[in-house]
DNA sequence: ACGATGATGAAC
DNA sequence: TTCATCATCGTA
């Protein structure tokens, strides 16, 4: 099946949504030198929005770095965290909803902070769209994940989160 | 299992 | 200016 690049549509919908679609798709980065670096995403969380406790959008909290959360989807949210890594986001849904989808894994690396290692995304792609972008996208390239392997559970490292802590907004893909 | 790591944004 | 952090690695 032919490669075709996600649209502004696809991440025109709730966060909670888009996350399990973008299971069995594929993150792809084109280097400066021209070499292609690709990785099938299977593992993904979801950030609601303003009421999720676990969003660095809980409250409102509209600062300079969530500012991109509240843009236009198909923009990449980057941030850098515990003194040391770089952690990448999709956002989600629509303008002035700062709603975000953060990829945590390929099959062929492990770890959200590893993984914008591996690829070399950092802070000067906090804003880029994803859409027009053409040194990071993401493709659906046929796979198609069947419902049947798709897990969920809590999300990771947000213990402060309330009651929102708890909730199954991280998606696996387990092949 | 646990502590060190250590930049940045955001709160005080 | 002080604090907490959407992890990871090295050492046990």
């Amino acid at each position: 099946m032919k490669k075709k690049r996600l649209d502004r549509e696809f991440f025109s919908h709730p966060a909670v949504e888009v996350a399990p679609l973008l299971l069995g798709k594929y993150l792809v980065r084109k280097l400066a030198g021209g070499e292609v670096l690709v990785g099938m995403i299977n593992e993904v969380e979801a950030y609601v929005g303003e009421e999720d406790l676990g969003s660095h959008a809980a409250g409102g909290r509209r600062t300079k770095r969530t500012e991109v959360m509240y843009g236009a989807p198909g923009h990449a949210y980057v941030y850098f965290t515990y003194g040391m890594h770089w952690l990448i986001n999709v956002v989600c849904s629509k303008v002035d909803d700062p709603q975000a989808v953060l990829i945590r894994g390929l099959d062929s690396v492990t770890g959200p902070a590893r993984l914008t290692k591996a690829f070399s995304i950092d802070g000067k792609f906090h804003g880029e769209d994803l859409i027009k972008s053409k040194e990071l996208w993401l493709e659906d390239r046929g796979v198609k994940a069947n419902p049947k392997d798709i897990r969920t559970t809590p999300r990771i490292g947000i213990p402060y989160a309330g009651k929102w802590k708890d909730k199954p907004l991280r998606f696996l893909l387990s092949s």
